[in-house]
DNA sequence: TCTATAGTTCGATTATATTGGAACATTGAT
DNA sequence: ATCAATGTTCCAATATAATCGAACTATAGA
């Protein structure tokens, strides 16, 4: 069984994240995420994308640690690290959230 | 006299204030506008960048709203528009400032 | 008017990101 | 074993961004 590799709270860098939630796209994954309330596997985040462009953009959010992907099988189980992001950097996540409600 | 122009507040577009805010020299520009507590002109804010750069980067930050540029003779003072910014998107800018200082 | 100062704009170069098709890997089911 | 389903990785093409020297603009002062 696969594991796939994320960072560590203290791992987490500002400007990886403020990268990673700079893409309008990706923020809507983030959206996405937060506002289902459970993990969502990434066909059912449809975007109307290629399978190779979503894999590149949840890669990016993985690797700024903004996204957790647990291997289910074959489906990828993707949560938000809300707690964990907050608890580094408190108020960001949660702040651009809530500015994503108003677009 | 010239003028420059700034975006309202009601054309403040998160990502455009995202996007200003993943670069490693305009968080640092924002930083130090919002430490000082004052006006800061293009030279006061010395990141051993030539002008031309940081002519670049003030740019960004002013298309994306973040920054309020006056000019006074033939100095451009540089201001931060926290309010106007929070006002649209509560707590965006103040917890990136918070986590900035984490840096 | 000539000169110095503060920034901007231009233009070319280099670096980095996005995109998406095709091949690949892993798992589950038959 | 074979096959279908879910994503990832690879690769090449395109697009976007950062960098910085040089030329330019606007203003202030002598």
């Amino acid at each position: 069984m696969r594991k796939i590799k994320h960072p560590t709270i203290e791992q987490l860098e500002l400007t990886d994240i403020m990268y990673a939630l700079a893409d309008p796209t990706r923020l809507e994954i983030v959206a996405l995420l937060a506002n289902s309330g459970r993990k969502l596997t990434c066909g059912e985040i449809n975007l109307n994308r290629p399978k190779s462009s979503m894999s590149h953009h949840f890669k990016i959010l993985r690797s700024a640690g903004l996204v957790e992907t647990l291997i289910e099988g074959t489906e990828h189980m993707n949560s938000l690290r809300f707690n964990e992001v907050e608890q580094k950097y408190p108020g960001v996540l949660n702040s651009v959230l809530k500015a994503t409600k108003k677009l």
